[in-house]
DNA sequence: AACTCCATCAACCGCGCTTGG
DNA sequence: GCCAAGCGCGGTTGATGGAGT
């Protein structure tokens, strides 16, 4: 026999989160962590699937996501990196710490490719009237290519790139040898608190239990971090389909009660009942 | 003011890899 | 070793709000 079943689907809702859902499932993960998101719907209270939870908890809830655009430094390395990675989002996305996957891939989709077209149509343009025939695909890497610790402003970054297509460099290689420099300035944006949080999750694995502590109010300061400030939250409301507003998670830190409940004796109640 | 179009992004879907029985 | 479930990832969809007419 095997596990069972993730979800049966049926009676689980679906579509936007309401405000009390994230309060159920931000209480329960903070207070209990996560070993299976099989289970967590269930223990919270939510009528949804663990797919749903996990999805919710990874794009919106945890508490160390970095709000906010995506600024123009992160927008290069994220060429950069789509160019070495292709579509390896959460790959790429592990460069961006507080960054989510589905946020890059969204960016991607609708800003990245929209600015590279328009710059790719650029060079067509200008390699047209020069008549050369250099491929389009480099170029346009090595238009959006940051310089050396992200210090050059886009007009010099698009001098600096024409030169070096100039002088015919194949652009992946030159990034490829040029990754680390980049890699070691795109944390310079962090905070402690934010170095903090980090140092006490497992980035690789995603896995929170292992290293959550074991009492909420260890990340009230976390909540306070200027750089991981949550934005203003807007929410459907189940009841009245009026929008209501909560402003950051530190509200629903101070409202959590702290009974704590380990996931053995969450098993306990589970299988020894 | 009303309508249409478009951009954005949260959420879902399905696939493939991993893990446990 | 096999099979089924769990999980993570990438692609896609649909709801929403803003801009334009």
């Amino acid at each position: 026999m095997g596990r069972q079943p993730c979800c049966d689907k049926i009676g689980l809702k679906r579509g936007p989160w309401t405000i009390e859902e994230d309060h159920k499932l931000m209480t329960f993960i903070l207070n209990n962590g996560i070993q299976c998101w099989r289970m967590v719907p269930k223990l919270a209270g939510l009528l949804r699937c663990g797919k749903s939870c996990r999805l919710r908890w990874i794009n919106y809830l945890r508490p160390d996501l970095k709000r906010g655009a995506l600024t123009e430094i992160e927008e290069n390395q994220i060429i950069e990196l789509h160019a070495r990675l292709g579509n390896r989002w959460s790959k790429i996305a592990s460069h961006f710490p507080g960054r989510t996957d589905n946020e890059i891939k969204n960016h991607w989709n609708t800003r990245i490719k929209k600015r590279l077209k328009q710059q790719q149509s650029l060079v067509n343009d200008h390699s047209s009237s020069n008549n050369t025939d250099q491929n389009n695909d480099e170029l346009v890497v090595e238009i959006s290519r940051p310089g050396k610790g992200d210090q050059i402003q886009p007009a010099a970054a698009e001098e600096e790139s024409t030169k070096e297509s100039r002088d015919g460099q194949n652009s992946v290689h030159h990034l490829m040898n040029n990754y680390d420099d980049h890699e070691t300035n795109i944390c310079t944006s962090m905070t402690d608190m934010d170095y903090l949080w980090i140092m006490s999750t497992n980035q690789e694995t995603n896995n929170y239990s292992s290293n959550f502590p074991s009492t909420a109010s260890c990340y009230t300061p976390l909540f306070c971090s200027e750089q991981n400030s949550v934005s203003t939250n807007n929410y459907h409301n189940s009841t009245g389909g009026e929008e209501s507003t909560i402003t950051n998670h530190e509200q629903w830190v101070e409202s959590i009660d702290h009974p704590m409940l380990s996931w053995d004796a969450i098993n306990q109640q589970l299988f020894f009942s």
